[in-house]
DNA sequence: CAGAATCCCCCCTGATACTG
DNA sequence: CAGTATCAGGGGGGATTCTG
């Protein structure tokens, strides 16, 4: 969508735009919910695992670790055999749970109405294609 | 990370967390950009296309679908040739925008913290890998 | 226990071309 | 102007195996 020659610049761009820049912090499909998880203090690695429907080992040590280098998650590390690993929120991570739980909120109250739309939809478009 | 055997039911799952629920509606790439375009209103498509930076027509197309499907968007044609077709938030949509800018402002406030914390974290382990 | 490493697949996305 | 159709590429994510 470029217009090459005439050059109004865009004024919504991703770098820019406030919204994208946290969104490409949370929109991975786990890292709400280990935040979630972390809500109400510091879990160990196994129980994260556990409380968290359908997470492989492999997707939870990962969004873990993208959560560790944006600075919202702390590791713990207590050495043992075997070792006793747990994570917790940062004072920085804590401040997000504010806008999240906004959003949160916002689910509660309005969700329906978006599944409710989403079949009204469904049915409106579903007749022009139904048979085939 | 299944426990087969012992069963204790995660209390974490997509399906239910509200937090989910909403990011399932708003992470996509485009999605909050295209919401971004019209919080001050109608607006036509071919303007949205250039006011959000670097869209293709497939994806502004995509996007507008998605959110109308979830009754955030109203679309509305003015029969003519070329038609004229314009995009606004629904009254459902515009309850979005408050949940959205507590995000940005989260964003405005904390994100350099999370680019200096992604700097320290990128130092800390390059070294580790810097020689191959 | 808490990971790392590997393979593989699906789907999101972009680029391009065509249409009423 | 406002889309649709089709093709091709890349990365997120899942399943499995191995380790200190």
């Amino acid at each position: 969508m470029t217009t090459p020659g005439l050059k109004k610049t865009p004024d919504i761009s991703i770098a820019v735009c406030g919204y994208s820049k946290t969104l490409e912090i949370i929109s991975n499909k786990w890292t709400v919910l280990v935040i979630y998880a972390l809500e109400d203090g510091a879990i160990r690695y196994g129980e994260m695992g556990r409380r968290i429907d359908g997470i492989s080992k492999k997707m939870l040590t990962q969004t873990l670790r993208q959560l560790e280098r944006d600075g919202l998650v702390q590791r713990h590390l207590t050495p043992a055999i075997p070792p006793i690993v747990s994570y917790s929120l940062t004072p920085l991570g804590e401040t997000l749970l504010k806008p999240l739980r906004e959003l949160n909120d916002w689910t509660k109250v309005h969700y329906t109405q978006v599944e409710t739309a989403r079949q009204e939809y469904d049915q409106t478009y579903s007749a022009s294609t139904e048979n085939h």
